[in-house]
DNA sequence: GGTTGATATGTTATACTGTTACGCTTATCA
DNA sequence: TGATAAGCGTAACAGTATAACATATCAACC
């Protein structure tokens, strides 16, 4: 069990529902979950936390599966591209997707104190954005939304 | 005459506007708009556009105004922790603020063609946010909303 | 006047993040 | 079988950001 979304979980089911989930749709849409694609986004959903390119390289690297920059942003592409994975802009981070498959707008909740990130329900959200942009004829296509505050737990007691 | 949220609009004036309600507002807050400081701010109101840190380093440069990153982070770092300027997140770029003054939670549209950034009513997208973070027990402090897509000008004939 | 503390700036070096370019391999398919 | 496309390996480099330490300025205070 470890800290998801600021909540207990059974961590290594988790990594098997997602897993199971992005597998499917790569087969479903003939996407290829290579070697170092699949072991990227497992390193993410191991660790549950925003990780940046080159925490990543390490770990690739260290398993002999590739040394170089391009491999670790080449596989993080692919993820973020398909939705299995998001890319959280305020940290220069990638964070696995906790909900590969439903087409979603993500929102990312990240905790100033431990670093923590929570994928919230953006809908309303980016339909708030949408709305804003429209009355001056701009053509949204990607929305980030990103909050920085304190978690659950980092909020207590601290200022 | 120039772009400016995707509008043409009195360039000069508006750069004497906010230059004017900063100088106020750091006057009334006992803050050191310092000639670093004020320079950085003009440059990044006579751009009118997002500016890297080393893009308005190079022009502190040419002026005599400082030569190394710090000079121009610090500056910019002054600048948006007192809502003078904005930095974007997906850019990793800075752009002055079009209502200093205005307590306000700014949201951005980012043209992904012409690197235009306008500034829309933000507050309905950051209340849906914050709206969308409390029920997780987080407490927001700070949010990042961006879209980007196609500003009306390059909408026009552009898949 | 001199000291002290707070704030801002100057400077060097370095760390972190991301991309370009090129070549090789493999899979696919007409 | 040859052409094409996708993925990966590698080297080199470009862009972004900060740590650490020195210096300067100025106001408050004794």
């Amino acid at each position: 069990m470890t800290a998801n979304g600021f909540h207990q979980h059974d961590h290594a089911a988790c990594i098997e529902t997602v897993l199971g989930t992005v597998e499917q749709a790569c087969a479903e849409e003939g996407l290829q979950l290579t070697p170092v694609r699949r072991r990227t986004l497992e390193l993410l959903l191991a660790e549950h936390r925003a990780m940046g390119a080159y925490e990543v390289l390490d770990r690739l690297r260290d398993e002999g599966l590739g040394s170089q920059p391009p491999v670790a942003y080449r596989a993080l592409d692919f993820l973020t591209k398909h939705g299995f994975a998001h890319r959280i802009e305020r940290l220069n981070a990638f964070i696995a997707c906790a909900h590969p498959g439903e087409r979603h707008a993500p929102c990312f909740l990240i905790c100033r104190a431990c670093n923590a990130v929570a994928e919230a329900p953006g809908r309303p959200v980016a339909e708030a954005l949408r709305a804003a942009a429209a009355p001056l004829g701009f053509v949204t296509e990607r929305v980030a939304i990103e909050a920085e505050g304190l978690c659950p737990a980092c909020a207590v007691g601290k200022p």
